[in-house]
DNA sequence: GTCTATAATCAGATAGAC
DNA sequence: GTCTATCTGATTATAGAC
Protein backbone atom coordinates (compact mmCIF):
# COMPACT_ATOMS: atom_id res chain seq x y z
CA UNK A 1 0.00 0.00 0.00
CA UNK A 2 2.94 2.55 0.45
CA UNK A 3 3.89 4.50 -2.34
CA UNK A 4 7.58 3.47 -2.36
CA UNK A 5 7.25 -0.24 -3.42
CA UNK A 6 9.45 -0.65 -5.94
CA UNK A 7 12.03 1.31 -3.79
CA UNK A 8 12.19 -0.50 -0.52
CA UNK A 9 10.59 -4.11 -1.62
CA UNK A 10 11.69 -4.97 2.06
CA UNK A 11 8.95 -3.19 3.84
CA UNK A 12 6.36 -5.07 0.82
CA UNK A 13 8.02 -8.05 1.94
CA UNK A 14 7.15 -7.71 5.88
CA UNK A 15 3.63 -6.44 4.87
CA UNK A 16 2.96 -10.01 2.81
CA UNK A 17 4.13 -12.02 5.62
CA UNK A 18 2.50 -10.39 8.40
CA UNK A 19 -0.94 -11.38 5.68
CA UNK A 20 0.35 -14.72 4.83
CA UNK A 21 0.47 -14.98 8.78
CA UNK A 22 -2.77 -13.61 8.88
CA UNK A 23 -4.61 -16.08 5.99
CA UNK A 24 -3.50 -19.02 8.12
CA UNK A 25 -5.02 -17.65 11.14
CA UNK A 26 -8.52 -17.00 9.74
CA UNK A 27 -7.83 -20.59 7.83
CA UNK A 28 -7.43 -22.28 11.01
CA UNK A 29 -10.16 -20.14 12.73
CA UNK A 30 -12.33 -21.47 9.74
CA UNK A 31 -11.43 -24.55 10.11
CA UNK A 32 -12.31 -24.77 13.83
CA UNK A 33 -15.36 -22.92 13.60
CA UNK A 34 -16.51 -25.51 10.85
CA UNK A 35 -15.24 -28.05 13.25
CA UNK A 36 -16.84 -27.12 16.83
CA UNK A 37 -18.53 -23.97 16.43
CA UNK A 38 -17.76 -20.26 18.03
CA UNK A 39 -18.37 -21.66 22.07
CA UNK A 40 -16.66 -24.53 21.86
CA UNK A 41 -13.24 -23.30 19.61
CA UNK A 42 -10.40 -21.43 22.06
CA UNK A 43 -8.30 -19.03 21.39
CA UNK A 44 -5.90 -21.37 22.77
CA UNK A 45 -6.58 -23.68 20.32
CA UNK A 46 -6.53 -21.43 17.15
CA UNK A 47 -2.62 -20.41 18.52
CA UNK A 48 -1.72 -23.83 18.36
CA UNK A 49 -3.09 -24.50 15.51
CA UNK A 50 -1.50 -21.62 14.03
CA UNK A 51 1.69 -22.20 15.96
CA UNK A 52 1.93 -18.90 17.66
CA UNK A 53 1.91 -17.47 20.50
CA UNK A 54 -1.68 -16.42 21.94
CA UNK A 55 -0.37 -13.00 23.10
CA UNK A 56 0.70 -12.83 18.85
CA UNK A 57 -2.64 -13.55 17.69
CA UNK A 58 -4.10 -10.46 19.89
CA UNK A 59 -2.18 -8.76 17.81
CA UNK A 60 -3.59 -9.01 15.35
CA UNK A 61 -7.38 -9.79 16.59
CA UNK A 62 -8.73 -7.84 19.31
CA UNK A 63 -11.03 -10.06 20.49
CA UNK A 64 -12.08 -13.87 20.04
CA UNK A 65 -15.62 -12.31 18.23
CA UNK A 66 -12.80 -10.21 15.66
CA UNK A 67 -11.48 -13.89 15.35
CA UNK A 68 -14.75 -14.99 13.88
CA UNK A 69 -15.53 -12.26 12.16
CA UNK A 70 -12.73 -11.91 10.32
CA UNK A 71 -13.64 -15.71 9.20
CA UNK A 72 -16.85 -14.80 8.31
CA UNK A 73 -15.55 -12.08 6.33
CA UNK A 74 -13.12 -14.34 4.44
CA UNK A 75 -16.07 -16.86 3.82
CA UNK A 76 -18.37 -13.93 2.30
CA UNK A 77 -15.66 -12.70 0.17
CA UNK A 78 -15.23 -15.99 -1.50
CA UNK A 79 -18.66 -16.55 -2.02
CA UNK A 80 -18.54 -12.99 -3.73
CA UNK A 81 -15.66 -14.52 -6.06
CA UNK A 82 -17.87 -17.49 -6.81
CA UNK A 83 -20.69 -15.59 -7.57
CA UNK A 84 -18.51 -13.19 -9.87
CA UNK A 85 -17.10 -15.97 -11.94
CA UNK A 86 -20.15 -17.85 -12.40
CA UNK A 87 -21.56 -18.19 -16.05
CA UNK A 88 -23.73 -15.88 -17.13
CA UNK A 89 -25.71 -17.71 -19.20
CA UNK A 90 -27.55 -20.23 -17.48
CA UNK A 91 -31.04 -19.29 -16.36
CA UNK A 92 -31.38 -18.04 -13.06
CA UNK A 93 -32.63 -20.95 -11.20
CA UNK A 94 -29.66 -22.98 -11.82
CA UNK A 95 -27.53 -20.53 -11.00
CA UNK A 96 -29.01 -20.72 -7.68
CA UNK A 97 -28.92 -23.83 -7.18
CA UNK A 98 -24.88 -23.79 -8.69
CA UNK A 99 -24.53 -21.76 -5.20
CA UNK A 100 -26.33 -23.54 -3.22
CA UNK A 101 -24.04 -26.82 -4.02
CA UNK A 102 -21.09 -24.82 -3.27
CA UNK A 103 -22.35 -23.85 0.11
CA UNK A 104 -23.35 -27.62 0.70
CA UNK A 105 -20.05 -29.05 -0.37
CA UNK A 106 -18.05 -26.23 1.49
CA UNK A 107 -20.14 -27.24 4.97
CA UNK A 108 -19.28 -31.11 3.85
CA UNK A 109 -15.44 -30.66 3.24
CA UNK A 110 -15.27 -29.11 6.60
CA UNK A 111 -15.04 -25.33 5.37
CA UNK A 112 -18.20 -23.72 6.52
CA UNK A 113 -17.86 -21.83 9.92
CA UNK A 114 -20.72 -22.43 12.04
CA UNK A 115 -22.22 -19.98 13.92
CA UNK A 116 -24.48 -20.04 17.26
CA UNK A 117 -27.38 -17.90 15.73
CA UNK A 118 -28.02 -16.65 19.43
CA UNK A 119 -24.55 -15.50 20.85
CA UNK A 120 -24.97 -11.27 21.26
CA UNK A 121 -21.68 -10.36 21.86
CA UNK A 122 -20.91 -12.16 18.52
CA UNK A 123 -23.38 -10.64 16.46
CA UNK A 124 -23.00 -7.59 17.60
CA UNK A 125 -19.62 -7.90 16.10
CA UNK A 126 -20.37 -8.98 13.15
CA UNK A 127 -23.29 -6.39 12.58
CA UNK A 128 -20.70 -3.57 13.50
CA UNK A 129 -18.10 -5.30 10.72
CA UNK A 130 -18.60 -3.20 7.97
CA UNK A 131 -16.83 -5.72 5.88
CA UNK A 132 -19.10 -8.45 6.95
CA UNK A 133 -21.99 -6.50 6.32
CA UNK A 134 -21.37 -5.08 3.07
CA UNK A 135 -20.32 -8.45 2.27
CA UNK A 136 -23.70 -10.18 3.17
CA UNK A 137 -25.80 -7.52 1.71
CA UNK A 138 -24.00 -7.95 -1.82
CA UNK A 139 -24.45 -11.65 -1.85
CA UNK A 140 -27.80 -11.09 -0.71
CA UNK A 141 -28.87 -8.67 -3.59
CA UNK A 142 -27.19 -10.95 -6.55
CA UNK A 143 -29.16 -13.93 -5.08
CA UNK A 144 -32.41 -11.93 -4.39
CA UNK A 145 -31.89 -10.68 -8.34
CA UNK A 146 -31.93 -14.03 -9.45
CA UNK A 147 -34.54 -15.17 -7.12
CA UNK A 148 -36.90 -12.71 -8.59
CA UNK A 149 -35.45 -13.38 -11.85
CA UNK A 150 -36.78 -16.77 -11.37
CA UNK A 151 -39.81 -16.18 -9.95
CA UNK A 152 -40.74 -14.14 -13.16
CA UNK A 153 -39.53 -16.82 -15.58
CA UNK A 154 -42.14 -19.27 -13.17
CA UNK A 155 -39.16 -21.62 -12.36
CA UNK A 156 -39.35 -20.34 -8.89
CA UNK A 157 -42.92 -20.63 -7.44
CA UNK A 158 -43.94 -16.96 -7.36
CA UNK A 159 -46.75 -17.36 -4.15
CA UNK A 160 -43.03 -17.60 -1.66
CA UNK A 161 -41.89 -14.28 -0.67
CA UNK A 162 -38.67 -13.65 -2.08
CA UNK A 163 -36.70 -13.44 1.21
CA UNK A 164 -38.16 -16.35 2.58
CA UNK A 165 -36.58 -18.37 -0.60
CA UNK A 166 -33.20 -16.11 0.34
CA UNK A 167 -33.35 -17.74 4.04
CA UNK A 168 -34.14 -20.69 2.93
CA UNK A 169 -31.26 -21.02 0.78
CA UNK A 170 -28.95 -19.77 2.82
CA UNK A 171 -30.29 -22.33 5.89
CA UNK A 172 -28.71 -24.93 3.57
CA UNK A 173 -24.82 -23.88 4.31
CA UNK A 174 -25.70 -24.96 7.93
CA UNK A 175 -28.42 -27.87 7.43
CA UNK A 176 -27.79 -30.64 10.40
CA UNK A 177 -29.69 -33.05 7.54
CA UNK A 178 -26.11 -32.29 5.74
CA UNK A 179 -24.15 -34.06 9.48
CA UNK A 180 -26.55 -36.36 9.90
CA UNK A 181 -26.26 -37.93 6.86
CA UNK A 182 -22.50 -37.94 6.55
CA UNK A 183 -22.30 -39.64 9.82
CA UNK A 184 -25.09 -42.14 8.85
CA UNK A 185 -22.06 -43.22 6.62
CA UNK A 186 -24.58 -44.57 3.96
CA UNK A 187 -24.00 -41.52 0.99
CA UNK A 188 -21.15 -40.45 -0.33
CA UNK A 189 -20.97 -36.65 -0.54
CA UNK A 190 -22.56 -36.32 -3.99
CA UNK A 191 -25.68 -38.16 -2.87
CA UNK A 192 -26.26 -36.02 0.19
CA UNK A 193 -25.61 -32.84 -1.64
CA UNK A 194 -27.97 -34.04 -4.27
CA UNK A 195 -30.77 -35.61 -1.57
CA UNK A 196 -31.00 -32.40 -0.32
CA UNK A 197 -30.79 -30.47 -3.35
CA UNK A 198 -34.14 -32.45 -4.52
CA UNK A 199 -35.65 -31.90 -1.04
CA UNK A 200 -35.06 -28.17 -1.05
CA UNK A 201 -36.07 -27.77 -4.54
CA UNK A 202 -39.16 -30.20 -5.25
CA UNK A 203 -39.74 -30.48 -1.87
CA UNK A 204 -40.59 -33.89 0.14
CA UNK A 205 -44.29 -34.40 -1.62
CA UNK A 206 -44.57 -36.53 -5.23
CA UNK A 207 -44.86 -34.56 -8.27
CA UNK B 1 -44.01 -46.37 44.88
CA UNK B 2 -43.50 -47.87 48.31
CA UNK B 3 -46.38 -49.99 48.92
CA UNK B 4 -47.32 -48.31 52.63
CA UNK B 5 -48.81 -45.10 50.39
CA UNK B 6 -52.25 -45.09 51.95
CA UNK B 7 -50.72 -45.28 55.31
CA UNK B 8 -48.05 -43.20 54.95
CA UNK B 9 -48.92 -39.93 52.89
CA UNK B 10 -46.47 -37.63 54.17
CA UNK B 11 -44.09 -39.87 52.18
CA UNK B 12 -46.03 -39.59 49.40
CA UNK B 13 -46.13 -35.71 49.76
CA UNK B 14 -42.64 -35.19 49.96
CA UNK B 15 -41.94 -37.33 46.99
CA UNK B 16 -44.12 -35.43 44.88
CA UNK B 17 -42.57 -32.39 46.31
CA UNK B 18 -39.41 -33.90 44.81
CA UNK B 19 -41.14 -34.31 41.69
CA UNK B 20 -42.80 -30.77 41.56
CA UNK B 21 -39.50 -29.31 41.79
CA UNK B 22 -37.53 -31.38 39.31
CA UNK B 23 -40.36 -30.63 37.03
CA UNK B 24 -39.99 -26.72 37.67
CA UNK B 25 -36.06 -27.49 36.86
CA UNK B 26 -37.05 -29.19 33.51
CA UNK B 27 -39.02 -26.59 32.50
CA UNK B 28 -36.35 -23.72 33.35
CA UNK B 29 -34.12 -26.01 31.59
CA UNK B 30 -35.99 -26.42 28.68
CA UNK B 31 -36.82 -22.60 28.39
CA UNK B 32 -33.31 -21.82 28.41
CA UNK B 33 -32.43 -24.40 25.88
CA UNK B 34 -34.46 -22.89 23.54
CA UNK B 35 -33.69 -19.45 23.89
CA UNK B 36 -29.53 -19.57 24.60
CA UNK B 37 -28.49 -23.24 23.66
CA UNK B 38 -26.65 -25.66 25.78
CA UNK B 39 -23.22 -23.87 25.79
CA UNK B 40 -24.29 -20.49 26.69
CA UNK B 41 -26.59 -21.57 29.31
CA UNK B 42 -24.89 -21.74 33.00
CA UNK B 43 -26.05 -23.76 35.74
CA UNK B 44 -26.08 -20.74 37.93
CA UNK B 45 -29.20 -19.37 35.74
CA UNK B 46 -31.00 -22.44 36.32
CA UNK B 47 -30.75 -22.07 40.25
CA UNK B 48 -31.44 -18.77 39.93
CA UNK B 49 -34.41 -18.94 37.53
CA UNK B 50 -35.92 -21.99 40.11
CA UNK B 51 -35.05 -20.58 42.98
CA UNK B 52 -32.78 -22.78 44.90
CA UNK B 53 -29.23 -23.41 45.30
CA UNK B 54 -26.83 -24.60 42.90
CA UNK B 55 -25.69 -27.06 45.36
CA UNK B 56 -29.32 -28.37 45.83
CA UNK B 57 -29.89 -28.32 41.54
CA UNK B 58 -26.54 -30.69 41.64
CA UNK B 59 -28.91 -32.95 44.30
CA UNK B 60 -30.84 -33.88 41.33
CA UNK B 61 -29.28 -33.48 38.39
CA UNK B 62 -25.54 -34.61 38.48
CA UNK B 63 -24.21 -32.64 35.85
CA UNK B 64 -25.22 -30.02 33.20
CA UNK B 65 -25.19 -32.96 30.65
CA UNK B 66 -27.43 -34.82 32.82
CA UNK B 67 -29.82 -31.03 33.11
CA UNK B 68 -29.99 -31.03 29.61
CA UNK B 69 -30.39 -34.58 28.92
CA UNK B 70 -33.90 -34.77 31.62
CA UNK B 71 -35.46 -31.79 29.31
CA UNK B 72 -34.76 -33.79 26.13
CA UNK B 73 -36.01 -36.71 27.99
CA UNK B 74 -39.03 -34.76 28.80
CA UNK B 75 -39.34 -33.18 24.78
CA UNK B 76 -39.18 -37.00 23.72
CA UNK B 77 -42.17 -37.36 26.17
CA UNK B 78 -43.88 -34.84 24.74
CA UNK B 79 -43.61 -35.75 21.64
CA UNK B 80 -44.57 -39.37 22.07
CA UNK B 81 -48.20 -38.08 24.13
CA UNK B 82 -48.99 -35.95 20.98
CA UNK B 83 -48.08 -39.03 18.67
CA UNK B 84 -50.61 -41.08 20.55
CA UNK B 85 -53.12 -38.40 20.94
CA UNK B 86 -53.24 -37.74 16.59
CA UNK B 87 -56.43 -39.00 15.14
CA UNK B 88 -55.92 -42.37 13.33
CA UNK B 89 -58.27 -41.00 10.46
CA UNK B 90 -55.95 -38.75 8.37
CA UNK B 91 -53.59 -40.31 5.57
CA UNK B 92 -50.47 -40.72 6.80
CA UNK B 93 -48.75 -37.46 4.70
CA UNK B 94 -51.65 -35.16 7.04
CA UNK B 95 -50.14 -36.84 10.02
CA UNK B 96 -46.66 -36.18 9.19
CA UNK B 97 -47.81 -32.49 8.48
CA UNK B 98 -49.48 -32.27 11.46
CA UNK B 99 -46.27 -33.34 13.76
CA UNK B 100 -44.41 -31.28 11.82
CA UNK B 101 -46.34 -27.98 12.02
CA UNK B 102 -46.37 -28.74 16.11
CA UNK B 103 -42.71 -28.51 16.29
CA UNK B 104 -42.59 -25.48 14.30
CA UNK B 105 -44.76 -23.67 16.84
CA UNK B 106 -42.91 -25.34 19.66
CA UNK B 107 -39.92 -23.64 18.30
CA UNK B 108 -41.44 -20.32 17.87
CA UNK B 109 -42.84 -20.54 20.92
CA UNK B 110 -39.73 -20.69 22.69
CA UNK B 111 -40.04 -24.08 23.91
CA UNK B 112 -38.31 -26.18 21.54
CA UNK B 113 -34.69 -26.49 23.29
CA UNK B 114 -31.56 -26.48 20.94
CA UNK B 115 -28.73 -28.49 21.17
CA UNK B 116 -25.07 -27.77 19.55
CA UNK B 117 -24.97 -30.87 17.14
CA UNK B 118 -21.01 -31.57 18.05
CA UNK B 119 -20.96 -31.17 21.61
CA UNK B 120 -19.47 -34.56 22.25
CA UNK B 121 -20.06 -34.26 25.98
CA UNK B 122 -23.81 -33.61 25.50
CA UNK B 123 -23.88 -36.61 23.03
CA UNK B 124 -22.75 -39.24 25.23
CA UNK B 125 -24.87 -38.41 27.98
CA UNK B 126 -27.61 -38.46 25.45
CA UNK B 127 -26.62 -41.41 24.14
CA UNK B 128 -26.04 -43.31 27.33
CA UNK B 129 -29.62 -42.17 28.43
CA UNK B 130 -32.01 -45.36 27.95
CA UNK B 131 -34.65 -42.89 28.62
CA UNK B 132 -33.90 -40.95 25.94
CA UNK B 133 -32.72 -43.29 23.13
CA UNK B 134 -35.82 -45.01 23.64
CA UNK B 135 -37.79 -41.95 23.10
CA UNK B 136 -35.86 -40.83 20.09
CA UNK B 137 -36.21 -44.75 18.51
CA UNK B 138 -40.30 -44.82 19.52
CA UNK B 139 -40.99 -41.63 17.73
CA UNK B 140 -38.49 -42.34 14.82
CA UNK B 141 -40.43 -45.79 13.95
CA UNK B 142 -43.76 -44.50 14.22
CA UNK B 143 -42.95 -41.46 11.74
CA UNK B 144 -40.93 -43.96 9.42
CA UNK B 145 -43.51 -45.49 9.29
CA UNK B 146 -46.30 -42.66 8.32
CA UNK B 147 -43.50 -42.07 5.76
CA UNK B 148 -43.45 -45.96 4.03
CA UNK B 149 -46.54 -45.44 4.10
CA UNK B 150 -47.08 -41.91 2.47
CA UNK B 151 -44.72 -43.21 -0.27
CA UNK B 152 -46.41 -46.38 -0.27
CA UNK B 153 -49.64 -44.34 -1.66
CA UNK B 154 -47.60 -41.81 -3.67
CA UNK B 155 -47.92 -38.44 -1.33
CA UNK B 156 -44.87 -38.51 -0.34
CA UNK B 157 -42.01 -38.98 -3.59
CA UNK B 158 -40.86 -42.40 -3.50
CA UNK B 159 -37.41 -41.88 -4.89
CA UNK B 160 -36.26 -40.08 -1.50
CA UNK B 161 -35.11 -42.60 0.97
CA UNK B 162 -37.44 -42.47 4.31
CA UNK B 163 -33.99 -41.80 6.25
CA UNK B 164 -33.81 -38.54 4.75
CA UNK B 165 -37.53 -37.56 4.40
CA UNK B 166 -37.28 -38.44 8.72
CA UNK B 167 -33.97 -35.99 8.93
CA UNK B 168 -35.42 -33.16 6.51
CA UNK B 169 -39.12 -33.24 9.24
CA UNK B 170 -36.53 -33.75 12.23
CA UNK B 171 -34.93 -30.82 10.71
CA UNK B 172 -37.38 -28.20 10.79
CA UNK B 173 -37.53 -28.09 14.47
CA UNK B 174 -34.68 -25.86 14.41
CA UNK B 175 -34.56 -24.30 11.35
CA UNK B 176 -32.51 -21.18 11.37
CA UNK B 177 -35.07 -20.07 8.78
CA UNK B 178 -38.13 -19.47 11.59
CA UNK B 179 -36.12 -17.40 13.68
CA UNK B 180 -34.75 -15.53 10.84
CA UNK B 181 -38.25 -14.47 9.49
CA UNK B 182 -39.88 -13.99 13.02
CA UNK B 183 -36.95 -10.97 13.57
CA UNK B 184 -37.88 -9.70 10.20
CA UNK B 185 -41.24 -9.18 12.26
CA UNK B 186 -42.89 -9.33 8.72
CA UNK B 187 -45.13 -12.43 9.12
CA UNK B 188 -46.93 -13.41 12.55
CA UNK B 189 -45.98 -17.15 13.44
CA UNK B 190 -49.18 -18.73 11.87
CA UNK B 191 -47.93 -17.06 8.59
CA UNK B 192 -44.28 -18.27 9.23
CA UNK B 193 -45.47 -21.76 9.67
CA UNK B 194 -47.42 -21.85 6.75
CA UNK B 195 -44.52 -20.31 4.47
CA UNK B 196 -41.85 -23.26 6.05
CA UNK B 197 -44.59 -25.96 5.59
CA UNK B 198 -45.05 -25.04 2.23
CA UNK B 199 -40.96 -24.83 1.40
CA UNK B 200 -40.42 -28.07 2.77
CA UNK B 201 -43.25 -30.39 1.11
CA UNK B 202 -43.52 -28.79 -1.93
CA UNK B 203 -39.80 -27.27 -2.86
CA UNK B 204 -39.01 -24.14 -4.16
CA UNK B 205 -39.78 -24.96 -7.45
CA UNK B 206 -42.76 -23.70 -8.96
CA UNK B 207 -45.64 -26.89 -9.75
C1' DG C 1 5.54 -8.36 16.72
C1' DT C 2 6.74 -12.33 19.20
C1' DC C 3 7.41 -14.52 23.18
C1' DT C 4 6.79 -16.24 28.50
C1' DA C 5 4.35 -15.57 32.35
C1' DT C 6 0.44 -13.94 34.64
C1' DA C 7 -3.63 -11.71 35.56
C1' DA C 8 -8.77 -11.76 35.86
C1' DT C 9 -12.92 -13.93 35.33
C1' DC C 10 -16.19 -17.06 34.92
C1' DA C 11 -18.55 -21.57 35.33
C1' DG C 12 -18.96 -26.43 36.67
C1' DA C 13 -18.73 -28.97 40.65
C1' DT C 14 -18.11 -29.98 45.81
C1' DA C 15 -17.53 -29.51 51.18
C1' DG C 16 -19.65 -29.37 55.17
C1' DA C 17 -22.97 -27.24 58.41
C1' DC C 18 -27.87 -27.56 59.34
C1' DG D 1 -32.07 -32.02 50.69
C1' DT D 2 -31.00 -27.33 51.14
C1' DC D 3 -28.05 -23.89 52.02
C1' DT D 4 -23.40 -20.80 52.06
C1' DA D 5 -18.93 -20.80 50.93
C1' DT D 6 -15.33 -22.63 48.40
C1' DC D 7 -12.51 -25.26 45.14
C1' DT D 8 -10.87 -26.25 40.63
C1' DG D 9 -10.02 -25.81 36.09
C1' DA D 10 -10.54 -23.66 31.85
C1' DT D 11 -10.44 -19.48 29.07
C1' DT D 12 -10.18 -14.75 27.62
C1' DA D 13 -7.12 -11.25 27.80
C1' DT D 14 -2.80 -8.56 29.11
C1' DA D 15 2.09 -7.11 31.03
C1' DG D 16 6.49 -6.65 30.06
C1' DA D 17 10.97 -8.41 28.38
C1' DC D 18 13.35 -8.97 23.89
Amino acid sequence: MGMKTSVTPKVSFKTQMLQAREEAIIHMVNRLLAEKGFEAMTVDEVAAGVGIAKASLYKHFPSKEDLACAAMVYLMRRAQVFLAELPQEPPPLEKLQMVVRWTMELKLAGEMPSLPSQNSSLRATLIASKDYMNGLIEVSDVLGGWIEAAQAEGTISPGIPAIVVLYTLFARACDPVLEFLKMGGQHDDKQIVDLVMATCFQGLNAR
